[in-house]
DNA sequence: TCATTAATGCACTTCCATTGCATTTGTTTT
DNA sequence: AAAACAAATGCAATGGAAGTGCATTAATGA
């Protein structure tokens, strides 16, 4: 079991204070979050800050981006089978139209889908929207 | 062949001139547009016009919003196959990385997507991203 | 320790979506 | 046809999020 330390220097990402707590919160939040959500979780932040942080994770392939159609950006740790820095992400995420959270099904990869011919499909977004199953009770 | 006055009439929609324009815009663009696309083809235009005017047009089903991603929300007409205001919007969307257009791939239906246990799906969002027919160069 | 490089914080800009309100246009009623 | 009403339009302004420039601070390496 690595430290978070560990995982950030294996990364080549700088370990400080303000990324082992962002590190931390996105742990702990097994969501999606927006940067906004970042910012009021920690009020002596800067928004900047953030924004830099995440994108650094970002290309350093440890969180990865999701367009979950609310038009707000949201991020979250890649996982175990997540492979988005390297090749295409393809695990699909599910946004709950109740709670308006947004999370990873990793488990769930995004069957083939097939584009008419000329088309090259390089990349595939796949959103499900509906109830999650906190809030449908079961 | 209705005409277009009709079409609108038929969905409670006044016809009002530049309705008819925004009308015959989006449907000789076969790919789909911004509100600045529609903005910038009329320079008498008022941006507030377009905006209301396109969601009055979603809101009668004849027109639907597509988020590829970009960031900037899309809209295109809803063709025969499309039903998505009384059902889900199950075609997807293709957008070029090259050329940036985003095309809706209305004779490509999604695959039934699984879920967890517990949560509920009740639409789905799909967008491929890659090099389109015109771009591919076959 | 000093020099270098990266991270941070503040201020600011830009872009798009959206709303309020006054005006104009179109429709309906008398 | 005129008056009354409702909807469409245009202008101005707001709000939210993404992104950038620059000076300052902190961390690393020689």
């Amino acid at each position: 079991m690595k430290t978070i330390e560990e995982l950030l220097e294996s990364k080549n990402i700088r370990v400080t204070a303000m990324r082992l707590l962002i590190y931390k919160f996105l742990v702990e939040k097994d969501v999606a979050v927006t940067l906004s959500d970042i910012e009021n979780a920690f009020e002596k932040s800067d928004r900047t800050t953030l924004y830099r942080t995440i994108k650094t994770f970002e290309e350093k392939g440890i969180v990865h981006q999701i367009d979950d159609g609310t038009g707000i950006t949201k991020y979250a740790l890649c996982e175990k089978g997540c492979n988005c820095e390297i090749e295409n992400d393809l695990h699909l995420h599910f946004h709950c139209n109740n709670c308006n959270e947004t999370v990873c099904l990793t488990a769930h990869k995004i069957p083939q889908i097939k584009v008419p011919d000329g088309f090259v499909a390089e990349n595939v977004n796949l959103v499900v929207k509906g109830i999650c199953d906190k809030c449908s009770g079961h």
